[in-house]
DNA sequence: TTGTAAGCGTTATCAC
DNA sequence: GTGATAACGCTTACAA
């Protein structure tokens, strides 16, 4: 049975409200209250009770990051960041796994769930604008969106700029000369906004330079894994005049499609140049390793952290995007010499 | 404001109690109450407050989860079981990355930190078993521990043979051929259990064959990164002869030694066969695809799961071992052909 | 500076 | 079967 504050009390021979001010280390206490509490409660052991502490001011002191599955690369080093960045302002984090199922996305944004437990929460969702655009932004508990949705003003918003980045990715394989350049990654039965923002940098690029966009050179991923960049690439091999180059809406994606291309006894970048968006390590350590565009996910999660923080201190700041910044990064997979020959090294340099 | 139990106890026009019973499921009420109290409950948007819940009962359905590095792929993957094994029995989980902190760990273990949030804890920690051994088991919070450590008969513990998987691993770098069979993971400087039992099995393998036991192909890894996989590969390279095998306790150390070996210019598994531990997705879609003795980390989610439940119900329960199994899989890495020509599919076949 | 007491929103113990 | 009411452990006016 754990000691309470009124044991202390007790045992030091004070009232609980000195205890208190003791243990939330409030200012105006005399040196021999102090110390006569502080033995008090390393005799007694004591330890608040955050739950009755919750109760009483209304705050927990814990946020909810959201996302749609832990064990893809980059949502783990995204929460990795989040962890670090919310530890250093006081909160701890919790992750919660939607699995792609939209019902429980739905019952997050809207609290139907466990909501008073998060003073805050931080949405990387697959959510599509329609369920987004559902969600009354007064009444939903402090929210800041991560990932590429439109940005309404509604809630605070922290993203790359999707359309360029695509375009950047597309580009650098015109300049490396290929023609035929493949997509993976589009949703067409779900109307998520990356990709459908992806596309249109995709769709820009080709167009600025030229180049004819041709439906058959795009593949729909469901989810952004491995297994579907492998399938997405075999079926793109198959067709001919095949394509000379893929790129890939994530760097799963393209993790997968790089073995579905030697699968089928081609060679990466010379048959088929390959590039991802994220630049998760993986993609560093392959062979060939993945030329990318990286996000810069530290930022990320500081921005989001920052503006989650100020949200719960004061609800009724006015919303705001934030836009992260993003790096081309060639790589051996679109021909790049890997001059440094430590990719750990090579990633200090970046 | 949100709506309170007693705000719909006076719409409804019952007490406090009725709503409550309502509310919690309770058997006993009568069917024009309930639809009484649920009318004013959807009239209101009433959610009962988890916090106060939790006060009165002492329980907050949560769990805790502590790892390392949560950007490690194979606690990602682990994660991942966890939290839907958790959700099947009504337990939300939180993630607590310690990040090798040794005294975050201790925080963590003794409850100094914030204790009463969690109704029990899995930890999946570096923990040594010195630091184990201060901690109280009696007085410490329902725990079962995840990974290779000794079992002493004070925890809970889901863990693999972690010497017979080592064994495993090296025995078919033997069993091929191999007979330079080099060693990454060991950490002299830190008496962790999972190292020293790895190295144990390989000593034990090499033993068995009449291999004799290099120390010159043995090398240290302060974290199980591809980073330091690359270092400790690059180094065994640099001296001759040269290993012709390396056993890596972890796949992310295989990656990156893998890695290493190309860029030495050498082959896998031509001119250096390589084998890891864990069976992440990450190790099926490489190339060539990492050989590897896979853990069952469903069965270690369930399991963990399962144990954790049982203690927070009846702490007073007999600790328990339990064994989870494991199992070797060939891969091109150590010469296997490969056969599936879809990773994916070749996953389903393991 | 410190003590007293109210109350955060539940659940549980009594009665009836 | 349902209604009052006392906790759960803490913070914080309000007093002293």
């Amino acid at each position: 049975m754990p000691a309470t504050l009124r044991d202390v009390a007790e045992r030091a021979q004070v009232s609980v409200r000195t205890v208190s001010n003791v243990v939330s280390g409030y200012e105006h206490v005399s040196a021999k209250m102090r110390a006569r509490v502080q033995q008090a409660i390393e005799e007694l052991d004591y330890r608040p009770n955050p739950v009755a502490r919750t109760l009483r001011t209304g705050r927990t002191g814990l946020l909810a990051l959201v996302v749609p599955e832990i064990d893809v690369p980059y949502f783990g080093e995204l929460a990795r960041d989040v962890i670090t960045a919310a530890a250093e302002v006081g909160y701890q984090v919790m992750i919660d796994q939607t699995g792609h199922d939209h019902d429980r996305e739905q019952d997050l944004l809207r609290g139907t769930d466990r909501n008073m437990l998060f003073d805050g929460m931080l949405f990387a969702p697959l959510a599509t604008e329609a369920e987004l655009s559902e969600v009354n932004a007064s009444q939903s508990m402090p929210l800041v969106l991560l990932g590429e949705h439109t940005f309404d003003g509604r809630f605070d918003h922290v993203a790359i700029d999707n359309v360029r980045a695509a375009a950047d990715a597309t580009t650098h394989l015109i300049d490396i000369g290929r023609a035929r350049i493949a997509a993976i990654g589009t949703q067409p039965k779900e109307h998520y906004t990356t990709p459908l923002q992806r596309t249109e940098g995709y769709e820009r690029a080709l167009e600025r330079a030229g180049l004819e966009h041709d439906p058959a050179l795009v593949r729909a991923a469901d989810h952004y894994s491995r297994a579907d960049g492998y399938a997405a690439a075999t079926s793109l091999l198959s067709q001919s005049p095949r394509p000379d180059a893929i790129f890939c809406y994530s760097d799963l994606l393209a993790m997968g499609a790089a073995r579905a291309v030697f699968d089928a006894g081609l060679q990466v970048p010379d048959d088929i140049a390959i590039i991802g968006i994220d630049d998760i390590e993986e993609g560093r350590y392959a062979r060939p390793s993945l030329s990318t565009v990286s996000l810069d996910t530290p930022f990320i999660a500081e921005q989001a952290i920052a503006r989650i923080a100020a949200r719960i201190d004061d609800p009724g700041l006015p919303t705001q995007e934030i836009v992260a910044p993003h790096i081309l990064l060639p790589r051996e997979s679109t021909g790049a010499r890997s001059d440094a020959r430590d990719p750990a090294i090579a990633t200090i340099a970046n």
